[in-house]
DNA sequence: TTTAAATACTACTATTATACTAGTATTAAT
DNA sequence: ATTAATACTAGTATAATAGTAGTATTTAAA
């Protein structure tokens, strides 16, 4: 059970259109250039986010992306949801279970309840709150930093 | 981000083997007609569940698997990591982030704490726990029985 | 009105993981 | 010896992941 890089580099993304509240539309390149991903790969990324209304873009010269909606009323949830597809750790098939086992429906129902921690996590803090601990890391940068030898 | 069949599987196996706790050991075979899984994938499923000492084996004639240690003492948490191989929802590259960026440290922490909000729920519960509900569902049968149309 | 700068779209591909299946070897009770 | 079981090894089809590449479209600005 990995996490896919959709999701991870697409909350990069989200976190750098965060920093940049209010301001000029951002670059994908600048992004791509900033968090050190392909520009091209961040492009297919976006588009969930954009069809979520979580990003809005101005196209052509001067163009760019900026949030769809104020970073305090994106929960994290909602990110990885348009990332992942919803994280339905279950079968997720439609034909629902036509025989279904004592033992499915307990183990369905753990996992059903390992969904909700899951959910309740990731909604329990919004874009705004990782783009104010982005901030505070710039601005005292080398604090802790580790080098690796 | 979907489980694998690997962990789905194998709980319902573990659940299988706890249900018969203190008795003979417990075929493959009549697990996986039981849970309607094939036999030879259930015998690979089982091989980490051994190798992590969930399950005690019996060879030969009048074999079979039995767990490894009370149920009551195995967390689900043991279970899902010994079939998902630690659910490192990271990069878990070696590699260890040669120059990491705010971004990367800011989303890493976070993802962190996503995977301990899954392991505080899977540690939350024991194998006997499930087993228990097991049993009960048994007992009182067609209750709240849901017919697919 | 042309040009340049940007996103949008479409298609392809290499690699890996998943979910198996099949066959043979080994063990141990009877 | 025979039989009933697990243990081991190797393969395979399918799908998902993680990209890359190229072209089309839009729009601000010169």
């Amino acid at each position: 059970m990995r996490l896919s890089t959709r999701a991870r580099y697409g909350l990069r993304l989200m976190m750098d259109l965060g920093l940049h509240e209010g301001k000029r539309p951002v670059l994908l390149k600048d992004i791509a250039r900033e968090e050190r991903i392909s520009e091209k790969y961040l492009g297919q990324i976006i588009i969930p986010l954009k069809s979520h209304g979580l990003v809005a873009t101005r196209r052509g010269s001067r163009g760019g992306y900026v949030l769809g909606r104020p970073s305090a009323e994106i929960r994290i949830g909602e990110i990885v949801d348009a990332l992942e597809g919803d994280l339905g750790l279950q079968d997720a098939t439609g034909e629902q279970a036509v025989a279904e086992g004592p033992g499915e429906l307990v183990s369905r129902d753990f996992w059903e309840g390992l969904g909700r921690a899951m959910r309740l996590y990731l909604d329990s803090q919004t874009l705004q709150d990782l783009v104010t601990r982005l901030k505070s890391i710039r601005k005292e940068p080398a604090q802790d930093a580790h080098y690796v030898i």
